[in-house]
DNA sequence: TGTACATCAGTGAACGCGCGTTCACTGATGTAC
DNA sequence: TGTACATCAGTGAACGCGCGTTCACTGATGTAC
């Protein structure tokens, strides 16, 4: 993973004997974009520090990129695609074994540590591709058919499929569950910074149980789980 | 809720008659922190902003806090005392009809409700609590006695008391319900921003229903389980 | 009760920093003839 | 094949900004006698 940022690290402490033109500026540009995304998190991305990485003068990256935005927008795209490969991978490397609904659930499983993995690898990056700063990224529909959002409903949708999850209960699964996924990966980063390795590894288990458990709903009676609801839904009196 | 910046705002307002001295500088910085944080998240709280809007000299703040550091330290402090406050005044608006669990239940729903509608509200201050720059909180054994995740805990406890969640369930149950509900609160001011008022809060009752299926957890076999478990604590390949 | 003086809590000017962005420019490249 | 010239992709200097922080200072306050 990263191995183009990587890579690029190599190339730019070789280069330096380059002419008065780059050759590929604006690539160089957002690998040195993303570079800074990873060690500092969307706010290090400034076109300067770009620039400085790239052995180029700032004024340089107007010619690549309309301001700051842009490239920030460039650095978010890379990020978004990090993390998407990073979960094809996890998603490729799980078990095929058991029967129908423990692969299912194995699949969502690799999807849901896939995104965690990467948040933990990747905190710049991951914070990059939320980051609230700049406009949001639009959808090429490559970018669409691939996301980590399809990932995630594909493995709901296959949860039903295979007899797992009633059908009522798909509506908004996907929401629930990237929400404890989002939440598990966003906690570790900040106020569990500090929790042992074993700790919050055995913290991920457990919250994905939970989540497996909890999308098939069959734990409340029918009427605890209305008064629940409407609880939860009513306005503060 | 966060009357104490908007007292502060009017106040002022009408000051700027006050002499040479401030009376109450500090206090005055302190809101003034609180509120730009909560305008612009944790990044706008600079000294010299605060100063600003507290109609000083920078200089002057260098009496009352060693720099931007203790600054921002001061507006998480306040932050956080927000954030419990509002879940403390979700939970006390709970119903206390319906049987034992039910009411055990509503009162976790109003625990995480708090939490989820003060991200809401207060966008910035939430993302100030839980902004990783700066030192963590030092907790007061006040602070830690009334805690948000005190709260949690005791809602956990509760549920286990009153006969719904399985003893063996309880361990990391708070870890699992923080990140559901912290990863709800974040989408919604990240990614799912534009979401329509409607589809978000059933977002929020079907995860939360989630969630409350989810710790008892007996939709899974064990077999299902432990093949689950396993493969999310397993190392990738 | 009055006053000298220490102390406290401000002011005002200045520093250096990194940033985004613009300007007039120049070296390198490639294309029409 | 050679050359004039347009175009492209850089440079270098400069602007204004807000920031954190420090300095020497001064006005206000309160306390000892």
């Amino acid at each position: 993973m990263l191995a183009g940022v990587n890579i690029y690290l190599m190339e730019s402490s070789v280069a330096g004997k380059r002419g008065y033109h780059h050759g590929d500026l604006r690539n160089a540009l957002i690998t040195a974009a993303a570079d800074l995304a990873a060690k500092g998190g969307p706010e290090s991305v400034t076109i300067r520090a770009a620039a400085r990485e790239a052995g180029v003068t700032p004024t340089a990256a107007y010619r690549h990129f309309a301001g700051r935005e842009e490239l920030l927008t460039a650095a978010k795209e890379w990020a978004l695609d990090e993390l998407t490969k990073e979960m094809y991978e996890e998603v490729a490397a799980r078990p095929v074994a058991g029967d129908a609904v423990s692969r299912a659930l194995a699949r969502l499983g690799a999807i849901g540590r896939g995104y965690i993995a990467f948040a933990r690898a990747q905190p710049g990056l991951f914070r990059t591709v939320f980051s609230p700063e700049g406009p949001k990224l639009e959808n090429t529909p490559e970018r669409t058919a691939t996301s980590p959002y399809q990932l995630l409903l594909s493995g709901l949708d296959e949860l039903v499929a295979v007899g797992y999850l009633p059908a009522d209960r798909r509506p908004m699964a996907e929401l629930a569950a990237w929400s404890m996924v989002h939440g598990l990966a966003t906690l570790q980063d900040g106020p569990l910074r500090d929790l042992p390795d074993d700790l919050r590894d055995e913290m991920i288990v457990r919250s994905m149980l939970v989540l497996a458990h909890g999308v098939k709903g069959n734990a409340l009676t029918p009427a605890q789980e209305e008064l629940l609801a409407d609880q939860l839904a009513a306005p503060k009196s």
